[in-house]
DNA sequence: CACAGTCTATTAGTACACAAACGAAATATG
DNA sequence: CATATTTCGTTTGTGTACTAATAGACTGTG
C-alpha cells in the first residue's frame, strides 16, 4: 500500500488552516498596519479588563508566558501600556493600557471586526455561523 | 456606540483558528517528535515529486522565499534533503530528498494523517467534510 | 547585441511561538 | 512555624513567517 494514499497534504487540516492564517494576516496587516494581530488581541483584552496580570493575560489571550512577555514588552515601548508590580503580590506584573493605548484600540477596533468580515466574505452568513461553530469545537 | 459591541477577541476568526492551529500543532509534535509540521510538509512535497527547485517547494508548500530557505536549510543540516545547483539555470536550486529524508517520510506518513484525524476528532465525519472544504474557501 | 525587466536565492531585521530552566514570591500542608 | 509545592516572571534557544534589500542569472524586446 502506498502512503501518498494516506496523505497528502493538501487534505491536511494543519494545511488548510495554516494557509487561511495566512491570508487573515495579509488582510489584517493590510487594514491596521500599526499593529501585528497578536498585538492588538493584547490591547484589546487589556482595554475590556482595565488591568491584569502578565500572566493572566497570557492566558486569556492564549499566549505562552514568553510570547505574551515580547508582545507586551513592544506594547510598553511603544507606550501603549503601562506596567507596575503588585504591592500585595511582588511577583505579579500588573498591567494596563495607556491613554494612548486606549485611543488606539478605540480607533482600530472597528477595523479589526472588519478584518474578521472580510476573511469571511467568501462565505454566505450561514457558513461564516457554521465555520465558527466547528473551529470552536476544534479548540 | 460602545465599540466592544463590535469587537469581541473571541469572536474574531483569527483568534480562533490561531487557537486551533496550536492545538494541531501540539497533537503534531506528540505524535512526530522528530520534525515540525513545516518540515514535515517539506519533506513529503519533494518525496511526492522527487525533485523540485527552492523556489518551487515553497510555492507548494505555501512558504515564504525566506521561510523555506531555513526550512530547508534545517532538513539539509540533518541529511534529509540534497540541494545542488542546476546546470541549465544557475539560479535555482535543486532539491531533492536523500534516501534518510524518504525513509523517514515513510515512517510517519501514517502518523502525519492521524494527525490530522486527531485534531478533527471532535467532529462527525459530515462536519469534517464541511469544515475543511469552508476552510479551502477561505484562501 | 544590448539592456530592461524578471526570476532565484541569500541576508538582515522584526515578530510570534514554544520548551526548558531559573529565581523569587506566595501558598499549602504537616 | 517550617518546608514542600505552586505561581509568576525572565532568560535562552530553536523554529516559523514576513519585509526589504541585494546580487547573480535568465529572458524578451528593441
Amino acid at each position: 500500500m502506498d502512503s501518498s494514499d494516506s496523505y497528502v497534504l493538501e487534505r491536511q487540516v494543519g494545511f488548510v488552516m495554516r494557509r487561511a492564517v495566512q491570508r487573515h494576516i495579509a488582510i489584517f496587516s493590510s487594514l491596521i498596519p500599526e499593529m501585528t494581530p497578536t498585538q492588538f488581541a493584547a490591547l484589546a483584552k487589556l482595554c475590556e479588563l482595565g488591568q491584569t496580570s502578565q500572566n493572566e493575560l497570557g492566558r486569556l489571550t492564549s499566549m505562552d508566558v514568553a510570547t505574551v512577555k515580547g508582545v507586551v514588552d513592544r506594547l510598553r515601548a511603544r507606550d501603549l501600556v503601562t506596567a507596575a508590580p503588585l504591592e500585595s503580590d511582588k511577583r505579579r506584573l500588573m498591567l494596563a493600557p495607556t491613554r494612548k493605548g486606549r485611543a488606539l484600540y478605540r480607533k482600530y477596533a472597528q477595523q479589526a471586526a472588519e478584518v474578521t468580515r472580510q476573511t469571511l466574505a467568501p462565505l454566505d452568513e450561514e457558513e461564516q455561523r457554521q465555520l465558527m461553530q466547528l473551529l470552536e469545537r476544534l479548540i
